[in-house]
DNA sequence: AAGCTTTGCAACCGCGGGTCC
DNA sequence: TGGACCCGCGGTTGCAAAGCT
């Protein structure tokens, strides 16, 4: 199994080893990890490399303090989707599963009082997931068939901002417009109703 | 002021999955 | 087809800083 190799150094990284790794990056992109020890005579593994970039250099990285949004949001998708935290940081933009994961472990359980658990992998899943199908072939139609459809109107009727609702049902399943929901309350809506098959896309 | 405890977070570890040869 | 390599994930650890006594 990979792990961090013998004679890689281990702990907090200096400066210097900061600017090495990020020259390579610049110069090279990222992937093929293990080729920067080698490279740069940087005495760290690939692994610690990547971790190193990803949730650190990489100028896509926010830091600083979790807004309350971004709490929320937190609160939300973990509740949906459990410890999975890359799915839960890829729909928060900046933040890296480290920081979620991190987030979530010193401020959100306690906040919440969620006790650890081993291997928790998805939420409590929705009893039942309701038929939604779209009426017509036009692939934005807001017109839908099946036990989903009160739930399609019910959910449009109560949210005047709900965005791009009709073509997330009609696709079947989740992308970035999903969460172009201004009113969180749509969120919590429709939350139950979002399986995760939809998340990953399946 | 000093020592102890708690907290927050960066980094490490083990594992599994995907790809390539 | 299977072994080596690479990547990414989630859980855990270790250490510095902050807080407390």
């Amino acid at each position: 199994m990979e792990g961090y190799g013998h004679g890689s150094k281990k702990g907090f990284w200096t400066a210097q080893e900061d600017k090495v790794l990020g020259d390579y990056v610049k110069k090279h992109g990222t992937g093929k990890w293990n080729r920067i020890p080698k490279v740069t005579g940087l005495k760290r593994s690939g692994k610690s490399c990547r971790l190193r970039w990803m949730n650190y250099l990489s100028p896509k990285v926010k830091r600083g303090d979790f807004s309350e949004e971004e709490e929320d949001l937190i609160i939300r998708l973990h509740n949906l989707l459990g410890n999975r935290w890359s799915l839960i940081a890829g729909r928060i933009p900046g933040r890296t599963d480290n920081q979620v994961k991190n987030f979530w472990n010193t401020h959100l359980s306690k906040k919440l009082g969620v006790k650890k658990k081993k291997k928790s992998k998805v939420g409590v899943p929705p009893k039942s997931i309701p038929i939604v199908e779209p009426k017509g072939t036009d692939q934005y139609s807001s017109e839908f068939v099946g036990e989903g459809e009160k739930l399609v109107h019910e959910t449009e009727s109560l949210c005047g901002d709900l965005i791009d609702f009709a073509s997330i049902m009609h696709e079947g399943i989740m992308n970035e417009s999903a969460f172009s929901f201004v009113n969180s309350n749509v969120f919590d809506l429709c939350t139950p109703y979002f399986t995760e098959e939809w998340f990953l896309g399946l």
